[in-house]
RNA sequence: GGGCGAAUAGCUCAGGGGUCCAGAGCGCCUGCCUUACAAGCAGGAAGUCGGGGGUUCGAAUCCCUCUUCGCCCA
């Protein structure tokens, strides 16, 4: 493993993606052994939908996943990412049934078994698409366990799920009111029929009251939906509302169908809203099915609008309804009543309305048969497993989130009117006299209680309640398999937060429903992607980046860097298409950097590297001891970071430590060691070529495929990949306070010296003399152990520790109170470097002033903490001195 | 109607009581093709930390309130 090559000048990540990401695969580093002796650390894939191609939302997703995956696998773990794809009943099946629709065929005309094989084979063909996508990013996922929610074994523990609830109770069959998607005609659950707000009317109907004989008066209802008062089969208002005392008992008259119906009374009438009094439709709005299940007397429930959201053709819908669709209904419904007179009043108003979350469309509320999931008791032990702690969100906030869904938790419909999924596995009798359902893991041959003829449910189960299992059922659950011992529960989930509802929530129930325990103890809820204008990627929008896209342009390490180090625990993501190099620059310039890091290490290091830890302290100069100190504190740091998840801010500490501390300032102090013009080339051969490795494995998890290129042509004794090398532990020893902060005066005086050439405009190419003035024992020892460093590095021909000589020159003062002096002779501007000075003087001064004010303040001294009272006196004394001196500097100028 | 979040440099964002006279990247200005890197080097300009009030010895940071924007739930 020291093969010494030489590297091109610019790096090239498409030629090294490929081939370093099949390298980790023959070697096996992503596959997890439930043999294996070291603790477990496993992570599900949020499984996307298995035809869909990657976004940004993925890209963001999965890096962060593998960030942790490749931290934790480097830490010894035994590391589990679990692959996989979902099924995605509505949208798979809505994507193929275009398909067909553009070959004029509908799903019904070829039939149920058909339709499915044409799913499979579509699936098939660019099913494994998204997987194969994510290998780009680098993601180091487990595939020799890649799962698919359709799998046999995975249908067969989702069967087993429904029999067992079924048995246990917590699964029902309601005829209720449910959301109603008439686009992909198929019921929705609660979560999946999403509120959005809609300018609309609010229509005010005349109701004549029928007393005895004749009409006396009328009674005026406010609605939104005009269309829907066919099916009415009541009015309500609230028992202590004043107003209607005097319709007690009475009778309206419905109008247009000419149906008389009773006045009742509900609590669940708001009284401010619209009249104070409600129609009630029990088929067609699922709070009056309620409200009207509590009514006194048998109710029928007229149905009259059907599954195409179109008017039925009953005897309650005037003809000249029945037929339309729903809004054309709307508007014919309002012109009868219009011309009838019993139109009072048409209000503009804002309400929200539940869309379809598939495709848009306005759920229209159906009275249906549906399986139902008792959710209340299997709630409980998910509620309080976050509340005792047990199970932590980051960022914490979504903890509440999900605390209140669970609190106020409603029966979950399971049942989807759609051939793609897994179909339900309850038979029904179809004798006569028998109503018994048989619901069993398999097919049986006939009903269990009458031996009648049976016929299986047509419906397909929720998406969902497939995928609420895939903690375990990806593992081989019912059977106790050993991936199973081994690898549940697991640790992390990292998810998006719009689906805490659909799967975060109920994966917890499933897991300890049927797992006794947590499938994952944190939840990583990451940030949404969006453009500039803060919208969500979508393809509606086209605002959207290709994330191969990127790749292929600047490298999957640049797009992991500039994701992870713009996405801060939680917060959303803003990329401009339209600004492509500016939003990924950071990461592809970074990885030149490092690239250039390593040629310039390649170029002048031998073949071997000793450890540091072998070589003669007494040896190693200031700037040895300074990066190696450096070292061990972005190791301890980075460490943290990740541990809390701070991904972005581990992102910032080794991108500072490798490009601040290490490139701008050690490489290029080693130089003249490493190219031999004096002596101490093994040393700082052998320190550079640690300190590397140390921070190439902090940035691994981060951008791993440029780390493990390097890592490959460095010399020295390490692991063979990269990817499965040790994560590095602080080393104490190492750690020389002494040495920080000396160097840090090094660096200091250096940049001061550079600052006042360029104020002065002296050529790059000049070299000048400076006078040090250090202001204490660290700034001396700085100044003599590393002054060849700084005349190299400032451009000295000369830096000298006497009293500067009564030249013209520019003065600089350092933070620590120390001084530069650089005569500059015809060069200088006596005027402005009075100016400049003078400025100088009114900043500390103004800062002097800040901390006498403080020290001065009596409560200050005797309530602040005794270590920040003493903090500011040391910074009075500095800023004294550094007062002090400008003053001198001014009065010698003779400002 | 209820809840959550955001507002800091031209842009995207860190920072969540003193260690920050306010930070990063990108962009901008000046000078450099210095033999690892012009995707670079060196230097620089740029912010009343959304407005107002409060708590505190001390507030970008905690509390209240207002404004604007975004998200979720009913």
């Amino acid at each position: 493993m020291t093969t010494k090559t030489e590297l091109a000048s610019k790096y090239d990540p498409s030629t090294i993606e490929r081939e370093t990401y099949q390298r980790w695969i023959d070697a096996g580093v992503f596959t997890a052994s439930p043999e294996s002796e070291r603790e477990p650390y496993v992570i599900v894939i949020p499984p996307p939908n298995v035809t869909s191609v990657l976004h940004m939302g993925h890209g963001l997703n999965n890096t962060l996943q593998d960030v942790l995956i490749r931290f934790q696998r480097m830490r010894g773990r035994e590391v589990l990412w679990l692959p996989g794809t979902d099924h995605a009943g509505i949208a798979t099946q809505n994507m193929v049934e275009r398909q067909l629709a553009k070959e004029g065929m509908s799903r019904h005309d070829m039939g149920r078994a058909a339709f499915v094989e044409r799913v499979w084979e579509h699936v098939h063909h660019t099913g494994g698409t998204i997987l194969e996508q994510l290998k780009a990013l680098g993601s180091s996922c487990d595939w020799t366990r890649t799962r698919f929610t359709l799998d046999e074994q995975y249908s067969s523990a989702v069967r087993k799920v429904f029999v067992d609830l079924y048995h246990e109770g917590l699964l029902y069959r309601g005829y209720r009111v449910i959301h109603w998607c008439p686009r992909c005609h198929t019921a929705l659950s609660d979560e999946e029929a999403e509120f959005r707000e809609r300018d609309d009317h609010l229509y005010y109907i005349r109701y004549p009251v029928v007393d005895g004989q004749g009409t006396d008066g009328s009674v005026i209802v406010a609605t939104t939906r005009p269309e829907t008062m066919y099916g009415d089969v009541a009015l309500v208002h609230h028992p202590e509302d004043e107003r209607f005392r005097h319709l007690a008992g009475k009778t309206v008259m419905l109008p247009l169908s000419n149906v008389p119906i009773p006045v009742e009374t509900s609590t669940y009438v708001e009284q401010d809203f619209g009249t104070g009094i409600l129609k009630v439709t029990p088929a067609h709005d699922p709070h009056d099915f309620e409200i009207a299940a509590e009514l006194p007397g048998n109710h029928d429930t007229p149905v009259v609008i059907d599954a195409d959201a179109r008017m039925a053709h009953d005897p309650r819908v005037p003809e000249a309804v029945r037929g339309l669709d729903r809004d054309a209904a709307r508007q014919k419904t309002v012109e009868l009543l219009e011309a009838a007179g019993l139109l009072q009043k048409i209000e503009p108003y804002r309400h929200a309305v539940r869309h379809c979350y598939r495709c848009h469309t306005v759920v229209e509320p159906r009275l249906s048969d549906q399986w139902f999931v008792r959710m209340k008791p299997l709630a409980e032990p998910a509620l309080e497993a976050y509340r005792q702690g047990r199970l932590r969100f980051v960022p914490e906030r979504w903890g509440k989130v999900y605390e209140n869904w669970l609190t106020e938790i409603r029966d979950w419909n399971i049942s989807r009117q759609l051939w793609w999924g897994h179909q339900i596995p309850a038979w029904y009798c179809e004798s006569e006299d028998c109503d018994h359902v048989t619901v069993a893991m398999d097919a049986p041959a006939a009903c269990e209680r009458c031996g009648g003829p049976v016929r299986q449910d047509e419906d397909v189960l929720d998406t969902w309640f497939s995928s609420w299992l895939w903690p375990f059922a990806t593992m081989g659950w019912p059977e106790r398999t050993a991936d199973l011992e081994r690898f549940y529960p697991g640790h992390t989930l990292v998810t998006a937060p719009d689906i805490i509802f659909f799967w975060v929530a109920r994966m917890v129930m499933a897991g300890y429903h049927f797992q006794r325990e947590r499938p994952f103890t944190t939840v990583y809820l990451n940030g949404v992607v969006r453009d500039p204008q803060h919208r969500a990627f979508s393809k509606s929008l086209g605002n959207g980046i290709d994330p191969l896209d990127v790749v292929e342009r600047y490298g999957a390490d640049a797009l992991r860097y500039t994701l992870v180090a713009g996405a801060a625990a939680g917060t959303d993501v803003i990329l401009d298409r339209d600004q492509m190099d500016g939003t990924f620059a950071a990461g592809r310039n970074f990885a030149n950097k490092l690239w250039n890091m390593g040629r310039l290490l390649l170029s002048a290091v031998g073949d071997a590297a000793p450890p540091p830890e072998s070589l003669d302290p007494a040896q190693f100069e200031l700037a040895d001891r300074w990066i190696l100190s450096r070292c061990q504190r972005v190791v301890a740091d980075v460490t943290e970071a990740l541990e809390r998840y701070r991904l972005n801010d581990a992102a910032g500490l080794v991108y500072h430590f490798l490009w601040g501390d290490v490139a701008d300032w050690y490489l290029e102090q080693i130089k003249p060691r490493l190219y031999g013009s004096v002596a101490g080339g093994d040393v700082a051969s052998a320190v550079a070529v640690h300190v590397f490795q140390a921070a190439l494995r902090l940035l691994h998890p981060i951008m791993p495929f440029i780390s493990e290129e390097l890592w490959r042509h460095l010399p020295g004794e390490r692991e063979e990949h990269l990817a499965a090398a040790a994560w590095p532990a602080p080393q104490g020893t190492l750690i020389d306070e002494e040495a920080e902060d000396q160097f840090a005066h090094v660096q200091a005086l250096v940049t001061a010296v550079r600052t006042v050439r360029a104020e002065y405009g002296v050529a790059p190419g000049t070299e000048v003399r400076a006078f040090a003035r250090p202001a204490n024992a660290a700034a001396l020892q700085a100044c003599n152990a590393e002054q060849r460093t700084i005349e190299r590095l400032a451009k000295l021909s000369h830096l000298s520790l006497e009293d500067p000589p009564e030249e013209i020159g520019a003065h600089q003062v350092l933070p620590d109170g120390s001084s530069v002096f650089v005569p500059l002779g015809d060069a200088i501007d006596v005027r402005q470097e009075c100016q400049r000075l003078a400025a100088e003087r009114d900043r500390v001064d103004r800062q002097l002033a800040g901390v006498e004010a403080k020290l001065a303040n009596e409560r200050f001294i005797s309530r602040a903490p005794a270590e920040v009272v003493e903090r500011e006196r040391d910074k009075e004394r500095s800023w004294r001195e550094q007062r002090e001196t400008l003053a001198d500097k001014l009065r010698a100028l003779g400002c």
